[in-house]
DNA sequence: TGACTTCCCAGTCAGCCTGTCTTACTGTTG
DNA sequence: CAACAGTAAGACAGGCTGACTGGGAAGTCA
């Protein structure tokens, strides 16, 4: 597949958290939840960051209207299991199991979040092995 | 605490995976490693790389022999710690658990992995809270 | 129609990070 | 001392990131 995911930088991000969060947005909209001070030109920086976003796979703008409608064509989940398959690559040879032993263990899981987990973890065993692993 | 934690960059995560398979190494050794075909002046670009772990408290130098040795001072587990709770801080308000559902779901552990995720979770259980949770 | 506003687009820029390389200095050994 | 191996320090190019400028298109309204 090669894949090639690019990481997003914090600032690009955050325009995904907003759009995550309200849905669809203008471009202005974006802007003045960024940038409440809001100096004329961050708009243009606001711009620049949703052209890299969008060349790297991660929002879509609707281009039909005057003005556009921008957003994310990934969710928090997608970027999630992104971000911790790059920490299993480099780390534990793309193992996934280390981390979740590691997470365990770091005793920050309420006794409801354990709870949640184990019930998690009885509906895979059910599960058959559901042919491709990879 | 501010912590100050600075992540590692691909080439210098390379020294440490040395060092932590080989234990304690001199600059040269790591080179011959890092670089087998060797070119002169890479010796120099290791040296580099290690002055920047040392800032970044990854590695410490004995320097008391005219040719230093070189050891990890952060162990693996420890970055792996670092480097999930930078991406529980950037995506789930700080949370393990989100992590841990994720990666349970995606279906990458075997049924053994499954076994020892839950053996872990019953020796939580059995923990006092601990006081500190933080 | 023409001034005005709002928006989109393209290019530029400085600052930082990263890996590389050059040069100069230090210390040991024969 | 000469030769050699190691350390130290600085310069450098390329890429990434966020910020900014200027120009042009399109709609609004007197």
């Amino acid at each position: 597949m090669a894949d090639g995911f690019q990481d997003v930088s914090d600032t690009e991000l955050a325009i995904l958290h907003i759009l995550w969060d309200r849905g669809p947005s203008s471009i202005r909209q974006l802007t003045e939840t960024l940038y409440p001070e809001g100096r004329a030109s961050q708009y243009a920086t606001v711009q620049k960051l949703l052209e890299r976003l969008e060349k790297k796979g991660c929002v879509r703008r609707d281009r039909s209207q005057a003005v556009h409608v921008v957003q994310a064509s990934i969710d928090r989940e997608a970027l999630l299991g992104r971000r911790l398959e790059s920490v299993a690559q480099s780390l534990c040879h793309g193992l996934f199991a280390p981390l979740a032993l590691h997470l365990v263990r770091a005793e920050r899981l309420s006794e409801r979040e354990r709870l949640e987990l184990r019930r998690l973890l009885d509906e895979m065993d059910r599960k058959p092995p559901e042919s491709e692993t990879r």
